[in-house]
DNA sequence: AACTTCACG
DNA sequence: GACGTACGTGAAGTTC
């Protein structure tokens, strides 16, 4: 029948179904594989329920499932950063897509896409046409986007709620007829697809505006005359965004389509290609029904593994064998496996290379893992036995070239469709893309771990493998040895290489299929997949972009260093009466307390006394009692600054110029620390000095390359703007709120001082207190920290928690939490178990206060995560380039000329990172610099 | 490998 | 009443 006079066209939104389906049910797997299958089974259901519900006397002539295809869409060229705050889609929907495309066929309704359009696009187009062609439209959607369709014979229906939407709904929400939605739109924008519209403009005031001036271009152009001054400025300054903002929303009417209405004809599902694909999901509940309500036969139910697996060893799963693992020899049985992954749509990754560090790492083999014991191990480096002192030793034979293997591994690597399944899996990533590949989508245990159970332990292939696989995986050492004696993979014994490689693998793909379900059940999803995982690619990039060290600035500096050392140390021989090793706390100690008769000396556990500098410091104030004693403190309070200097800094980061980047390369852990922050090693870049002026000149060898610039952003007293956030201080709400001095404001607060009397010495005592509180603050250590009287510090405390009493509260339904549950959470659901809170003695003491920290540290990492997950997409065109994090700061480099425009845009990422998550009563505020080094632009 | 010290936020 | 204590990290050097 062509589409005409009385027909009734359905238009379903394919994507909206998915991604209801997929957020409304756990995880599913398909029992016989593991294959995520739990937004299709979501999606089939509510197919069904729509045919179902669809037959009867407003029954529809013509129907169509309308998906989504391809990222790029004409709105991208119009504003490049159209849905740039999307979240990636979550790794385990993505293979489900086409089989939603399979569903919808076997379900017998038309399935369209269109390459470079939207789904929305495509509906607007088919609506106009069914109007047209005199017909009615129903879309089945909520979306407000498709709102502007609504009337003249279209209307919606929200299918969850079951309910119509028609012009009276549309008015409803956005205060205007659906002819005015755009224009309501265009001003509200819309933080979810990224529509600026005009700043401070809501749905509400924008309703106001358009029904008093009629249209979004009377209102432009009439701006002059809106009485509220804020407003009538918003509107000047942005009309040119507003425009483009309603461009944006505006749906495309004459949309390309390769198929016409009479296309869409509703056609009677076929049964047995219907019941074949539910079987073939192993949707048991769904195929019973289809098949009662056509009257057929069920088809069997395909064979289902063992029953409900124990959490430690399941049943279908025997213990890993190295003897079962294959070595894969040439193409040929590359590409099967290659193609087994691509079946499934998974597979586990492992990379086996020289070094640890990834910047120098030769790649020597990989490993890969479909199922569990079915591994397979590809070895591509492996030279012949341990060679000669003159590099001897040869490729040994029986294994791919290199190029072959990696034209084969790149489009499975790097298809979408394919889940690549790592531990730690930046390591990995790095070694790929130093190759031309660049891995995705990926997933990666050791942060699924992370994400599930930061602080009992740590998240290792061994831990994991012996805490939830009960398996103890072989030993690096067994094959590389250790110590002097060690060698680098590649002299590996390809068998031997192949049983511990694989073995690798295999254990990384069994720990995924346990995690996976389980992130649900622990609430861990939303952190790893958009605070975890998302990082592995940024931070990858910024390490591999490595900074630039001028190592001639740090030798001088080392020499100059070494000239004061030896200086020092002439001076404290003589002083001490002998030479020794300045070096050695032992020996020190034993010279000040017991030759030089200092009294009050403290030995630790191992019989040592403690000569850290707090101690040295008050020696070296006994002038009148000792003054041999002190000035010996003061000598060596001066050398070992230097020494620290020269050995932690300039000696050392030299060896860390990466001799072909001419740069230093750090490598960040993601699962390091507790809190969410993450740590940097080899070398630690976030401990670079800079509180004394002599350490702060090192930052003068962090140099820009040529023609360019070194930009840093910082947070400002971030983990104080939390704390009042969360502990809800009004007081110093308003303080932030109003740009005040923070511990200005505090001291002022706590011992009545006005502003304008304010002593440094007061502000001083007041910021050791704010601190004193994030970590969960004693007498003793605040008392320790200010030098002064234990009885003082507590008065001082007290007086805090009268003043701030959300502190207290805070404190004490922190610390309640913890011990409840056992572990506590950030603001963006970070949860960070706490099982030591249950301990006597001490250890309790300690797991307070990390309990009492842990919500405000890890509050401040998840916003800098988020920032540092948005910048690439943010700032790619100008171009620059993140290259480190220091925890609440990062630091860029930009061609010189571009920094202003880098610091915009860096800094709307990071003022804007809680958003949309969460509002904070508080606004971040971030502080800049540029220079021609970090010296310069911290 | 453990301990001490000290650099950072 | 005593115990011990600021939170989170990584690296270098000494000592065992």
């Amino acid at each position: 029948m062509a589409f005409g006079k009385g027909c009734h066209l359905h238009l379903i939104d394919g994507s909206a179904f998915i991604f209801r389906a997929y957020h409304a049910l756990p995880p599913l797997t398909r029992k016989s594989d593991g294959l995520p299958i739990g937004a299709v089974a979501g999606f089939c259901n509510m197919l069904w329920k729509y045919i179902e519900d669809a037959k009867g006397a407003d029954a529809p002539t013509h129907a169509a499932v309308i998906f989504d295809k391809g990222s790029h869409t004409f709105r991208n060229d119009l504003y490049d950063l159209y849905k740039a705050n999307r979240d990636e889609m979550p790794a385990d929907l993505r293979p489900q897509m086409p089989l939603t495309r399979e569903a919808t066929r076997a379900f017998n309704i038309a399935c369209e896409e269109q390459e470079g359009y939207e789904a929305d696009d495509m509906i607007a187009t088919l609506a106009r046409q069914a109007r047209e062609a005199g017909g009615r439209v129903t879309i089945i959607s909520s979306d407000k986007d498709l709102m502007q369709l609504v009337g003249g014979g279209v209307e919606m229906f929200d299918a969850m709620k079951n309910k119509v939407i028609g012009p009276e709904e549309v008015e409803a929400k956005f205060g205007v007829g659906p002819d005015r939605v755009i224009d309501v739109q265009a001003l509200a924008g819309d933080s979810v697809d990224n529509i600026p519209g005009a700043p401070g403009i809501g749905v509400k005031t924008a309703a106001l505006l358009i029904n008093e001036f009629g249209d979004l271009e009377t209102l432009l152009a009439r701006a002059e005359e809106i009485k509220q001054p804020k407003r009538r400025q918003t509107l000047i300054d942005n009309a040119d965004q507003i425009r483009l903002s309603k461009k944006l929303v505006t749906l495309d009417p004459e949309t390309p389509l390769s198929f016409t209405l009479d296309d869409l004809e509703i056609r009677e599902p076929h049964v047995e290609t219907l019941l074949g694909f539910l079987n073939a999901m192993e949707f048991r509940t769904l195929t019973r029904r289809v098949a009662e309500k056509f009257d057929a036969e069920p088809p069997p139910a395909p064979e289902l593994a063992a029953p409900e697996a124990a959490p430690l060893a399941e049943p279908d799963e025997p213990a890993p064998s190295p003897d079962d693992y294959v070595c894969i020899r040439d193409a040929d049985m590359l590409r099967q496996w290659l193609d087994q992954a691509r079946a499934r749509g998974w597979v586990a990754v492992d990379t086996e290379t020289t070094s640890l560090d990834e910047m120098r790492a030769e790649l020597v083999g990989v490993s890969l893992c479909i199922e569990p014991g079915q591994a397979a191990y590809l070895p591509l480096g492996h030279t012949t036995g341990d060679g000669d002192l003159f590099g001897g030793a040869e490729r040994a034979e029986g294994q791919m070239d290199l190029k072959t293997a990696l034209s084969l591994l790149k489009p499975v690597l790097e298809d979408p469709a394919i889940l690549k399944i790592g531990q730690n899996m930046k390591y990995d990533f790095k070694i790929f893309a130093r190759h031309g590949i660049r891995v995705g989508p990926i997933e990666d245990t050791m942060l699924m771990s992370y994400a599930m159970f930061s602080g009992l332990h740590n998240h290792g292939m061994d831990t994991l493998s012996d805490r939830y696989l009960g398996h103890q995986p072989i030993p690096i050492k067994e094959l590389i040895g250790s110590g002097k004696s060690q060698v680098t993979f590649d002299k590996v014994a390809i068998d031997k290489a192949t049983r511990y490689a694989a073995e690798d693998a295999d254990i990384t793909l069994r720990l995924w299929r346990r995690f996976k379900p389980r992130l649900h059940r622990e609430a861990a999803t939303t952190i790893y997949e958009t605070e975890e995982r998302p990082l592995i690619p940024v931070l990858a990039d910024m390490e591999m972009a490595g900074v630039r060290v001028d190592a001639q600035v740090l030798s001088r500096m080392s020499n100059a260093f070494a000239q004061k050392m030896a200086g020092l140390e002439e001076e404290i021989a003589q002083v001490a009466g002998t030479p020794f090793n300045v070096g050695s706390p032992k020996q020190l100690g034993e010279i000040l307390f017991d030759q030089m008769g200092v009294e009050g000396g403290k030995k630790g556990k191992t019989g040592a006394y403690g000569t850290g500098a707090d101690v040295l410091e008050d020696v070296a104030t006994l002038e009148d009692v000792n003054p041999g004693a002190a000035k010996l403190a003061s000598l060596v309070l001066d050398w070992r600054q230097i020494s620290k200097l020269k050995s932690t800094y300039t000696d050392a980061l030299q060896t860390h110029v990466h001799p072909e980047t001419g740069r230093v390369h750090t490598s960040y852990s993601i699962a390091g620390a507790n809190t969410g922050r993450l740590a940097s090693t080899d070398p630690n870049l976030q401990n670079i000095p800079v509180r004394s002026e002599e350490g702060r000149r090192i930052r003068e060898a962090f140099v820009a390359g040529p023609g360019m610039t070194i930009v840093s952003l910082d947070y400002s007293q971030i983990e104080l703007r939390i704390l009042a956030h969360v502990a809800d201080l009004p007081e110093m709400k308003a303080a932030f709120r109003d740009g005040l001095d923070i511990h200005a404001a505090t001291a002022s607060e706590m011992f009545d001082v006005p502003l304008d009397q304010m002593t440094s010495e007061i502000r001083r005592q007041a910021k050791a207190i704010n601190f004193g509180v994030i970590y969960g603050i004693s007498g003793f250590g605040l008392a320790r920290n200010l030098r002064i009287p234990r009885k003082e510090a507590q008065g001082f405390i007290d007086r805090y928690f009268e003043r701030f009493p959300g502190i207290r509260t805070y404190m004490d339904d922190t610390v309640a939490f913890a011990k409840e549950h056992k572990y506590v959470e950030t603001l963006f659901g970070r949860r960070i178990h706490t099982p030591e809170i249950a301990a006597k003695g001490p250890a309790a003491g300690f797991a307070k206060r990390a309990a009492i920290n842990a919500p405000i540290q890890g509050a401040a990492a998840d916003i800098i995560r988020r920032a540092m997950i948005r910048m690439p997409a943010a700032i790619k065109d100008l171009p620059a380039k993140m290259l480190l994090q220091v925890h609440d700061e990062l630091i860029f480099e930009v061609e010189q000329g571009k920094a202003e425009a880098l610091i915009a845009a860096a800094r709307s990422v990071m003022e804007g990172a809680a958003e949309p998550v969460m509002k904070l009563s508080v606004p971040l505020v971030v502080d800049a610099g540029q220079g021609a080094s970090w010296a310069e632009a911290h």
